[in-house]
DNA sequence: TTGAAAGCGCTAACAA
DNA sequence: TTGTTAGCGCTTTCAA
């Protein structure tokens, strides 16, 4: 069915070989002879088989993501942006994108050795990296080349892009404090994901450069849903001594967070004040808007993607590894008047 | 680097073929060699070359899924959850999900076409279907597998899965109407897109239902956006005569349409209900919570995929083809108490 | 029960 | 400038 080098050979007159020189540009084959095979490649719709070629080059042109879900369902608005950065990228550089779901634990590790000893990818996307992540671990003692969004914790030297997590935090705590609020209460995550740990260091540090005892932030563990938010914020409330500000480790237990204050009557901002972190598109449209901090996931995406094919090509990185600053976006959520300044691009 | 056959059987003694067709489980093998051939192979953990074998096979197991995307982002708290859907039956079933991103127009058939061609996948599955698509028009004719999540305009018979839109909008038109109001305004999308021009007729159906004239219904075009939900809604205020009720195709415009409203100083559910079709995550934990159309969008994922593997495995469809009940989720958009029975499994 | 040989479609070293 | 040959790793006739 699919056309072939062997019948563009026949059709052509010349050789299998002549014909795979021809369109692949060599110049040891004369012009009229290009000529003639790109012509007739052209008519009949030639297009290379990728898994010849491939199993030749010993190159997939494949990079790997693996989404590390817990449950069955996965929805989650960052990603998604995040998926289409990269595969944005890839569809530049002429890498296809090969996805696949698979949770922690168990088969994981089995999944990304198995993708590279069958041949069928080049690299891997990591996401949602983890404070001792044994997949970067393994990828980067088996020299396959990767690139993370994200760090681990031993701080090994491996590429990835990150966005300064503790910085923005800072911002938070900063803008928060100034806005006189002290009583605050942090919604953390699994404690293996390590840029919760980079945010909540952050906020500790604000605490502390205003003079405020840290140990006294009460923390609630969540899991990065909105239903977590929702949930560990009504707990603040139906408890004594509720914060003047929740400060939520990402968007999503934000919103959940002032879901479960919309539902006591109590007010987001001026009652008490709720960041998140993130901004993803529904940050700008909550009631009252999200503020948050901006990470470029669409960029994040690309910029991962594009090392990784460097790495794979075997090009020199620029920089291995990019951690990028973070941007406060102040809306309302935490009590301070909309600047209308921070509003573009959200 | 890698452990091939031809390893294996210098290992074991036999021969590449005897190799093979013992780990095949082929039962002209003796069970001895057998043993001995499983035995080295997890010794050395081979891992058979995924290129070899499709190449060899004209089967790749892998299934192209194409993001039609416009613009560069792409942030739809929707696909991730039906991607991994898709991706974790794929998984189950032995399958690799191929992503690409791809906007309609230029190279989207072209690249249909090529990953067909090039041997790199066995099969499609097609989202965001379009009133005419060229995608599907193309896939048929070529007799390339395929299972498309929505339908077509001529009504081709082809599989798809798809939730009944117009009934869901009835339901959604019978509610509101029930409720007393009466002046409705509907947020659209762009026209090629049918499953909004299925829920506007659902729409129109309720309204001559309950004896109210569809043609009085304003109608303003989006592009599923919160974004452009809350500039439609916007201009609708600035307008004279606002509507009673506004109805969005789908969730994130209606939150979009919220945040307008709660702009305004408006009350979503008593002074003007909105409501949404998707029943996003977000839906449950917006403010009001938003009355929408429950579509089941993880399973659909997931039966979408087994359709395809069948399709493409030869085995006989039950069914070629599914359109799912819609679910009325009440929650207090709408302006209605809020009923306890449709609050669970939101 | 086993192995030799051919071939999937392609690229690349080497000859001519 | 072109063609012959070998081989990527696998499966599958066909003989032995």
């Amino acid at each position: 069915m699919a056309v072939t080098l062997k019948q563009l050979a026949e059709r052509t007159g010349k050789s299998i070989t002549t014909v795979s020189r021809a369109l692949a540009g060599y110049d040891d084959v004369s012009e009229e002879t290009k000529g003639l095979v790109r012509r007739v490649a052209d008519e009949l719709h030639y297009t290379p088989n990728f898994l010849a070629r491939s199993l030749q080059k010993r190159r997939s042109r494949t990079i790997s993501l693996i989404l590390p879900t817990v449950g069955p369902r996965f929805s989650d608005p960052f990603f998604s942006e995040f998926l289409t950065g990269v595969g944005n990228m890839a569809a530049e550089r002429g890498y296809d994108l090969l996805l696949s779901v698979q949770a922690p634990g168990e088969g994981e590790m089995e999944l990304y050795r198995r993708k590279v000893s069958s041949g069928q990818v080049d690299g891997f996307v990591v996401v949602r990296t983890r404070r001792r992540d044994p997949r970067i671990a393994w990828l980067h003692k088996s020299q396959v080349p990767f690139v993370a969004f994200g760090r681990t914790e031993n701080g090994a030297d491996f590429p990835f892009v990150d966005v300064d997590g503790a910085k923005g935090m800072r911002l938070i705590g900063d803008h928060l404090i100034g806005l006189g609020r002290r009583r605050i209460a942090f919604l953390s995550s699994p404690s293996e994901l390590l840029f919760v740990e980079h945010r909540l260091d952050g906020l500790r540090q604000a605490m502390a450069a205003h003079g405020l005892d840290p140990d006294e932030m009460r923390i609630l563990q969540g899991d990065l849903t909105q239903k977590s938010g929702y949930e560990a914020t009504a707990s603040l409330l139906d408890g004594a001594n509720p914060p003047s500000a929740i400060v939520a480790c990402n968007d999503l237990m934000a919103l959940g967070a002032m879901s479960a204050l919309h539902e006591r009557g109590i007010s987001v901002g001026p009652d008490i004040a709720v960041t998140g972190f993130d901004d993803i598109p529904m940050a700008e449209h909550a009631h009252p808007p999200l503020t948050t901090i901006h990470q470029p996931i669409y960029e994040i995406g690309r910029m991962v993607c594009e090392k990784l094919v460097r790495l794979i090509a075997g090009t020199e990185l620029a920089s291995r590894s990019e951690i990028l600053e973070p941007r406060l976006i102040v809306r309302s959520s935490c009590g301070a008047p909309r600047k209308q300044s921070e509003q573009a691009g959200g």
